[in-house]
Formats: C-alpha cells, sequence, structure tokens
DNA sequence: GTTGGGAGTGTAACCGGTTACAATTCCAAC
DNA sequence: GTTGGAATTGTAACCGGTTACACTCCCAAC
C-alpha cells in the first residue's frame, strides 16, 4: 500500500550489475550488451520498477512540470484551454498542474510553492495581483494568457478587432441604440479590453456608450443579470463572454419573453453550447485550444532556453447568429 | 529566468553556517542560538531563498501533493469537487493534480505516471478501465469517488435513496406516465446506479420503466437530446444530472414550449444553477464540496497509514422546484 | 607481437534537501 | 577545580536517480 517501492540500486543488485547499467537500460541510452539487457528487464518486469519522479528529476535539474493557473476552473472556456495546453503537453510527457486560484487571499502564497515543483508556469490574465507576476517571473518562466500588457515577458493573447466590430454590428446594421454591457471591465484584463472596444465602438458612431452591469463570467452570473437588464428597457445586452450570455438568454426565454424579439443578446468565444442552442447565440469565435497549446508551446520552449517572442496575437472572428437578429 | 535558484549549500556558506543549521532555521525546528537564526535568516530574505521541493521531498520520502482524476473538468460538477478537495487539501500544504482523462486511451500510462509524483490519488468513478484502477491501488493510496464497486480498496459515494424517491414523486405525485431517462447508465457507475433506481422506482408501482436515451453529460448533450426527447411524445425527462438536464432546459425554452407545462425536466446534484433558473430545476442536492472533501481526507489518513473505512456514504436530498410541477 | 580503438561495465560524484549522531561550548552545581 | 548536562552547531550519510570518467576486454590492423 504505502510506497514500498523498488530503487535503482535494489533492482541493480538482483540483476547482478550496477545502478548505472540499470539506469542505461531503462532509459535506452548508452551500450550494453544484449544479455545483460535482458536480465536488467527481466529484473524490472518482475518487480515494476519504475524509476521515482524525484530521483529522476532532480539528477536532471527539471521537473518536467508546469502549472497553468486560472481565476476558476469552471465552464467550458477553461475547458478548452485546458485542452490545448494537454494537447501539448502530454505528447511531450510534461505533466500539468492546474491551479485555479478562486481569487482566495492566500493564492500568491500558493503559487510561489507551486512553483517550487515545476519548470515553468502559464498564467491567466486577472488571476493575480501584477507584483506577484513580477516576481514570479523574475525567478521563473513565465507566459501570460491574455492582454494583461505590463508585468509579463511573453503574452499569448487573442487580437479583439472582431469584439468591436460585433458591437459596431448591432450599431450600424442592426440599429441598436440602447446596449448595456453585462461583465466588470476591473475584473479581467480580458473584459477592460473589451470594455474599451465597446466604448470605441459607439464613439465612432458619434454615440454615448450605455452603461455596464458588473458582473462574473459564469452562467450564473448571466442568470442573475437578468431582471436589471430587462428593467432598464436595454435593446440588447453585449456580455463578456457566451456563458453569462447563455445564463442571460435563459433567463429571459424562462420569463416567457424572446430573443431576439424582446432583447438582442451577444458573447464572446463561441463555445459548443453557443451554436446548438436557438436561438444560435451571435458571438466572437476565439482559438481556445490554440490559445492554451501556443502558450504551452512557447513556455516550453522558454524553458529550454530558447528566445520567444514578446507578444504572440492569435485571431478571433465575429459569428453572427440568430440572437443578434440576423436571419439563420 | 532560468532556475538560478540558491541552494541550502550555498546559504549556509553566505551565512558562514552549517547547511543543517539553515535547514533548522527555515523549517523552524531543533534549537539554533537567536544570533545565529538571524544571520541566517537575514541572507535566506536577501536572496529569496525557498528549498527546492525535490530536495525536501526526497529528504522526507513525501511528495506533498496528491492527484484527483476526472473524466473531464468542464462543468460545475467538477468544479465543486475539485472546491472540496482542495478545501482540506490547500490548508495542510499539499499540492492537487487535476487529471482529466476525457477518456484519452493512454489515460492509463499517464497515470501511472502521475503516480510516480504524488503519494496517492483520487479516481472519480467511469474515469479508467478498472484493471487499471487494480494496479494502481496495489501500489499506492487509493480513494475512489462514486459507487464504483469492486476494484476499490475505499470508496467514497453519496446515498442513492433521493433519486429514487424523485421519481417516485414523478410517477406518484405527478402521475407521469412517459418518462425518459436522459444519459448513459454504461457511462459511469453514478449513471448505472441511476439507471437501475429509475427502473426500481417504475417498477415499484407496477409500471414499465420508460426508455433511455443515451447521451454525455455535459450542457450540449442536454441540447442535443431536445429533438428526440420532444418527438417521442414524452411527458417527463429524467436527466442523468443537472448539466444535461439545463441544457435540455434551455433548448425547450429556445423552441417556445413551457416547462413544466409541455415537458417536466428533472436533473441532479444542484449545482448553482438550479435554483436559478426559471423555472427552477427539480433535483437531488448531492453535498459535492463535501464527497471531495471527505475523499481528500480519507486519501490523507490512507497515506499516514491510518485505518480507513472502506465506504463512506454521504447523503443526498430530494429537492422540489418548479420544474417538475410542483408550485414554487 | 604490439598497438589502437571501440564496446561494455562499474565507481563515484552530484542533484538539494533532512537528520542522526558526534563534537563543542557554556554554566551551574558539587 | 571538576563534573555533568543542556544548548548549540557541524559532519556526514541518506533519499533515488543520472552520468562523467576510468577501467577492462576483445579484436583488427600494422
Amino acid at each position: 500500500m504505502t510506497d514500498d517501492r523498488m530503487s535503482v540500486r535494489e533492482i541493480a543488485k538482483l540483476a547482478g550489475v550496477s545502478t548505472a547499467t540499470v539506469s542505461r537500460v531503462y532509459r535506452g541510452v548508452g551500450s550494453v550488451s544484449a544479455a545483460t539487457r535482458a536480465k536488467v528487464q527481466a529484473a524490472i518486469e518482475q518487480y515494476g520498477y519504475r524509476p521515482s519522479h524525484l530521483g529522476e528529476a532532480l539528477a536532471n535539474r527539471r521537473h518536467g512540470a508546469l502549472a497553468v493557473v486560472f481565476p476558476g476552473l469552471s465552464g467550458p472556456y477553461f475547458a478548452e484551454l485546458i485542452n490545448g495546453v494537454e494537447s501539448v503537453a502530454v505528447p511531450r510527457q510534461v505533466s500539468v498542474h492546474v491551479i485555479g486560484t478562486h481569487l482566495r487571499r492566500e493564492a500568491p502564497d500558493e503559487l510561489l510553492d507551486v512553483a517550487r515543483r515545476v519548470d515553468g508556469m502559464a498564467i491567466h490574465g486577472g488571476t493575480v495581483p501584477k507584483t506577484v507576476i513580477k516576481e514570479l517571473a523574475a525567478r521563473h518562466p513565465v507566459v501570460m494568457i491574455g492582454p494583461d500588457p505590463h508585468p509579463a515577458p511573453i503574452v499569448v493573447r487573442t487580437d479583439h478587432q472582431a469584439f468591436r466590430q460585433l458591437v459596431s454590428h448591432l450599431l450600424a446594421d442592426h440599429g441598436l441604440r440602447k446596449l448595456i454591457f453585462v461583465g466588470n471591465p476591473a475584473g479581467s484584463p480580458d473584459l477592460t479590453e473589451r470594455w474599451d472596444a465597446f466604448v470605441a465602438a459607439h464613439e465612432e458612431l458619434g454615440l454615448r456608450p450605455g452603461k455596464q452591469f458588473r458582473t462574473g463570467l459564469e452562467q450564473t452570473h448571466g442568470v442573475q443579470a437578468a431582471d436589471e437588464v430587462l428593467a432598464g428597457g436595454y435593446d440588447g445586452a453585449v456580455c463578456g463572454n457566451d456563458e453569462t450570455a447563455l445564463g442571460l438568454m435563459m433567463a429571459v426565454l424562462g420569463r416567457g419573453l424572446r430573443v431576439p424579439g424582446d432583447l438582442v443578446i451577444t458573447g464572446v468565444d463561441d463555445v459548443p453550447m453557443s451554436s446548438l442552442v436557438s436561438p444560435g447565440l451571435t458571438t466572437v469565435a476565439r482559438p481556445l485550444a490554440e490559445l492554451g497549446a501556443t502558450a504551452t508551446r512557447l513556455l516550453l520552449d522558454l524553458i529550454n532556453g530558447a528566445d520567444v517572442a514578446p507578444e504572440t496575437v492569435l485571431p478571433s472572428r465575429l459569428v453572427r447568429r440568430a440572437s443578434c437578429g440576423c436571419e439563420d
């Protein structure tokens, strides 16, 4: 039950060879005669020997692990990001620590601690104060996910043009004049950027930007926003992401109202739900898996001492469906 | 950038003491004179020294980490379970590897590998073949989460009476006669158990159990089930969990139909969304965070060599809301 | 018959901590 | 002035791997 696993020295003794030879056989490097190899392999099989990760990592001075840090873990957004991370890490035999800070106060300490067991970290914007990121980045390879500008040495983000295009589409093509922004611009750099684009799109047309309803990024927050949004007499709700948009849509439909008839709703991300619901959710498609994969690739490059571009921008794209009023 | 951190020996040299003393000061054990302690602490602070996790773990023969293994990571169910795990692990300075197997074919190898870097694992039912679990459990402390019966030495699960009670409630109190079970009983032990209870509740009243619609456990699966469920002329859809129930509800409302008027819908779990949507979702409340917390506590006990009960059952409870037809 | 070189293997140092044990110092008590 | 014991500190072994280097064979080429 408890860890009574064999060590190299024991296997070596059993096979009648030195530890060096056991290591050579297990790792398949160096030259070993066929006869010796067979002996050693037999001992390895018989006892189900697997080298301790600790010894291995200590000797290699490499943990073979990295951490991805998110504000939380719920929802398809993070799931897809993590998929992307793992699609790169797993084939390279690198294991992944997924950390959800949940904005805990002790999160910084936790990260400092987890930094001791990984070779590098990918940190999602809005998880932890900039000072902490600076401290981490000073000692360890760090890649930021999201448009966080300053403290980050290396940033991977998506283009934000498509979101501005979305707001312009609502204003110019659908003639909406009273939009509310659902999301908290102070909560994460992604949302800050989107709010700025929301304002810019209004100003470009000489309009006064609408209000914001500050709330979180989960479905529940969208549901909870419904009363206020409906009471305000808005003609459209531009949500910070698909999850709040879907939550809001569900609440609106549940009240017997129609989308887009009674309220236009849009999101960001294009998560799987968005194309399945009726009406289909107009949104901005972002390559989430690719975002996670790219961040991971860059992080591994960084760990290997390669030069890495300070900013990598992936494209995003406006997806018009029925919820904004476009025919489908 | 790369890991140029100081080692004990360097700090020791700088402070003019031995490595043993540095270790004593850092860990606050043994006796050290005030003067020496101050010298060492100064050196530690100045260089921001933190002991390498590897050296520490190797010397202690303890990783200070455990793994939780899930089929996937999306959705509030797993998020809440993970919260529970972390609520126990974090205060005890144990770090948590969250693994989503996504039912990958290479998952077993991955687990064998991750087992080398943790002290034990909590494995959610339905993630990995029983033979693999047996192999893992033979060498490492393992706790199963869910009603998986056989291969598991230690199991934490919730009571399943409330689910049966739910089905009886629909049949007996609301007089429904054509129920469909939405979920795949073969997909996970949880669902197997629910399907069995579904059948038993029917038989108890001398009724023929309804059909099943086999699908996954995410919201998207619920949405996709809508066409078939609505076409079948059912009066109620008993969903395997809240997420599919919410997806289905959204799809039904999106078609302009009413819940429970046109279709009764129920779930399991009582995730946060379920009490917020309108109509409120009738469901079975399960103490998810407590489930994760308990599994973690037992796992840590097991790692510490304590005796642990083979099965721990937590209560679940029927929650009636509007979606089954009860007044709200 | 040497010599040279490659293949096979072992020895021992090292990665970065912890800790049992020994050694030293200091002081109080006799 | 001894002696005994507590407090402080250092030495060195150990955790479990990897690998530079040295050593021993063996065989072909001169």
